[in-house]
RNA sequence: AGCGGGAUAGGAUAGCCAGGAGAUUCCGGCGGGCUCAUAACCCGCAGACCGGUAGUUCAAAUCUACCUCCCGCUACCA
């Protein structure tokens, strides 16, 4: 690593990025957050003078339409959000030092103070470009604003992106038959005057700077592409209502990726107000000499790494020590998709009554903080089963009883020397987990401690021994119970807390720093409680059947199968209607070309290898076709033979998986629901 | 298409940056033990030649090149 470990003597500031004030928050958005707590709460355990901050994004034009659909204005839409946003996330203990939002005054002066502070230095300059706009209503129509068919696939697209089509992002101007999304009016394009910051310049800097850069290996290496190649310089300007005035330009406004990184500098201003600069000084970390920590979902990492020190660069600020960039959460291997509402919400995971410990622990420790991680309520119960109640729960709850029944609290000996070193190594993996930026790391150690003072107990067997013997060991794991409480603590906050106050002690196990895991219990405490509860097969098979249910539910409603990547800063993406129909018509011998038939299904068997392919011999009347069709995971192979399908059999031959693929079964929308016939027409017959 | 991340026992994961003893941990399987503990815990066994090919090296899961497959990013979407 190229900075000094940590804790350093320069204050510390640890972001989570800004989630967006534009739907519900769900488990898959709520990794980056517990990540970047637990990381911040590893550091103030280790003596880092820490604030931890974040704040709502409330700007940008999903905002504004979506307000707009609904018929509020898009201050009361966001801001509904955000205080949404600012109560959820205490409740699975994300502690922020303080939570603000982009609209507030501090960020608003802020972000003009950044403006033309980069303007005095010459890094904007003007220029025109073409702006789609709504003739009828005079007005500019930015982004989403716009939607027209894709010129590549011709599918319905978004002004900025082809959403249901080949998925490419679309060049203002490019869309064909442009309308707008408020009137439905044709939309037109016209030259405007818009600012850019001369992102060319810092070219050579940006260089330096990642690699200097510490973190995820994404976050360093994603943005190589753009730094090592060449930069375009950054429209900072929309022509919008809803934003940050652009100083001194009444018709324009900031760009949101303009704003929305400032709110961590106003956001930790309005920390240091709060507990005054003795406490913590804004200034110093932003400007003089601090640890600026970026915790991030990895769709977001250029702005992090190239705009965003871009700008802090161009202000004379500090640079971002480290981004860490999440991977997302798959819900049983597939991404969330809130539009289908396919996605455990964060609501829902509380009306469960599950303890936030066991999504926080589960979150964490799964995988590595770049890697994605996969959600299901089964991998969820076996791991709260095995490691949180078998191994760290039980150890603990067995640990305390013994010594409460024949102690009544800590036996009166000394810590073995063993024991000490073992948990002087355990605060070794500690450290390292936070210079390593491994969450997973640091989650992991109270639980390995765990297991071992499960063999130590279990070796020393202290219930067929006496005194003092029995007495050593059963201090040794108090002890250790001790320890774990506090290295527990980052991930597992509200389990910390209960096992200090099983434990006797006095105060916040919070404010304890890594050394009071190895100072001495308390003499007395009263018999312990378990800490947590197994979740039977039973209650994981309710869980199943209540998220399929939600899942059909919302497909019967007709939502479209827009995924949308979980564990991004975005929030949910709005209900988006169907695809309009096709304006461009087609000829009845383009129709004619295609030759259409039913089939039966023969054999269906799915392909090795591949995920949801399965080869089908399908009947043709004629002839006997073998073809490959994406059904593999969404149909019972068993049940298909017999069933009447309808076959495209004169589409060009394609090879999957190794196996040809003679003709295409036609089916609907993403669940591949098979087109069958009504009454019973023989196989072969054509489709006219 | 370019770039980034990934591919490790039946399933899930670590190790890779700083190459080195027949590769970590969890679930599952098999066989023991213990009874303080939430039928929890402990011990042992079986099981992967670390996606493929070719290199570098005394030595490669780890470095290099190419290839295959998954996921993501690609700048006026946040």
């Amino acid at each position: 690593m190229s900075h000094e470990s940590f804790p350093t003597e320069n204050p510390a500031v640890v972001t989570c990025g800004l989630p967006y004030a534009n739907g519900d928050l769900h488990v898959g958005h709520l990794r980056t957050y517990v990540g970047g707590d637990a990381y911040a709460r590893a550091l103030e355990k280790l003596g880092q003078a820490t604030a931890f901050v974040s704040g709502s994004d409330m700007h940008g034009t999903p905002v504004a339409v979506n307000a707009w659909r609904e018929g509020v204005s898009p201050e009361e839409f966001a801001l509904r959000h955000h205080e949404k946003y600012a109560e959820t996330f205490p409740e699975f203990d994300v502690e922020f030092d303080n939570y603000g939002h982009t609209r507030e005054e501090t960020n608003v002066e802020l972000t003009q103070d950044f403006v033309r502070e980069l303007d005095d230095g010459g890094h904007i300059y003007e220029k025109e470009i073409e702006v789609a706009w709504d003739p009828e209503e005079d007005q500019p129509l930015p982004d989403r604003y716009v939607e027209g068919t894709c010129p590549y696939c011709g599918e319905h697209a978004r002004g900025d992106e082809c959403d249901e089509g080949c998925g490419r992002h679309l060049e203002p101007g490019e869309i064909e038959n442009p309308t707008s999304v408020i009137t439905g009016n044709p939309a037109e394009y016209r030259t405007r005057e818009h600012e850019f910051l001369r992102l060319s310049e810092f070219q050579d800097y940006l260089g330096e700077f990642i690699d200097r850069l510490d973190g995820t290996a994404n976050a360093r290496n994603q943005p190589r592409e753009w730094i090592e190649g060449e930069l375009q310089d950054w429209c900072i300007t929309r022509d919008l209502d809803w934003g940050i005035e652009y100083p001194d330009e009444e018709d324009l406004v900031l760009y949101v990726w303009v704003d929305a990184p400032i709110e961590y500098v106003a956001s930790t201003k309005q920390y240091s107000e709060r507990v005054d600069t003795d406490g913590y000084d804004w200034e110093e970390v932003w400007q003089d000499e601090g640890e600026i920590v970026h915790i991030i979902g990895r769709d977001i990492i250029q702005h992090h790494t190239v705009f965003w020190p871009a700008v802090l660069h161009g202000v004379g600020y500090n640079e971002p020590r480290s981004v860490m960039a999440s991977g997302f959460v798959n819900l049983d291997g597939k991404g969330f998709s809130t539009s289908r509402n396919r996605a455990v919400w964060a609501d829902d995971y509380l009306d469960e009554g599950f303890d936030t410990d066991l999504y926080r622990y589960y979150v964490t420790t799964g995988t590595g903080f770049q890697q994605d991680v996969d959600f299901s309520w089964e991998r969820f119960a076996e791991r709260v089963n095995g490691e949180l109640v078998g191994t760290l729960g039980n150890f603990c709850y067995r640990s305390l009883l013994f010594a409460h029944r024949n102690y009544d609290g800590t036996p009166d000996s000394e810590v073995s020397a063993e024991i000490e070193e073992r948990i002087e190594d355990a605060i070794e993996d500690f450290g390292d987990g936070v210079d390593g930026y491994s969450v997973r790391a640091i989650g992991q150690v109270p639980v390995e401690l765990a297991q071992f003072g499960n063999e130590y107990i279990q070796g020393h067997e202290p219930w067929k021994l006496d005194d003092p013997e029995r007495g050593t060991v059963i201090r040794d794991c108090v002890q250790l119970v001790k320890a774990i409480a506090v290295l527990a603590e980052p991930v597992m906050p509200s389990t910390a807390e209960r096992l200090w106050s099983q434990l006797g002690e006095s105060g916040s196990v919070h404010d304890a720093t890594l050394d009071a895991a190895l100072d001495a219990p308390s003499a007395n405490f009263d018999a312990p409680e378990e800490l947590f509860e197994k979740i039977d097969d039973d209650r994981v098979a309710e869980l199943n059947e209540e998220l399929e249910a939600q899942i059909a539910a919302a497909s019967e409603d007709g939502a479209d199968d827009t995924a949308d990547e979980a564990g991004s800063d975005d929030a949910a993406e709005p209900a988006v209607d169907l695809p309009a129909l096709a304006d461009e018509r087609i000829g009845f011998e383009a129709f004619q070309d295609l030759d259409i038939r039913v089939g039966e299904i023969e054999l269906a068997e799915g392909i090795e290898g591949a995920d949801d392919l399965a080869r089908l011999e399908v009947d043709l009347g004629v002839e006997t076709r073998q073809v490959v069709a994406g059904i593999k995971q969404l149909h019972g192979l068993d049940e298909l033979p017999g069933t009447r399908v309808v076959v495209l059999a004169n589409i060009e031959k394609n090879e999957l998986f190794g196996v040809e693929s003679n003709g295409m079964v036609l089916a609907a929308g993403e669940d591949a629901d098979l087109l069958t016939t009504h009454a019973d027409s023989v196989p072969g017959t054509k489709i006219r």
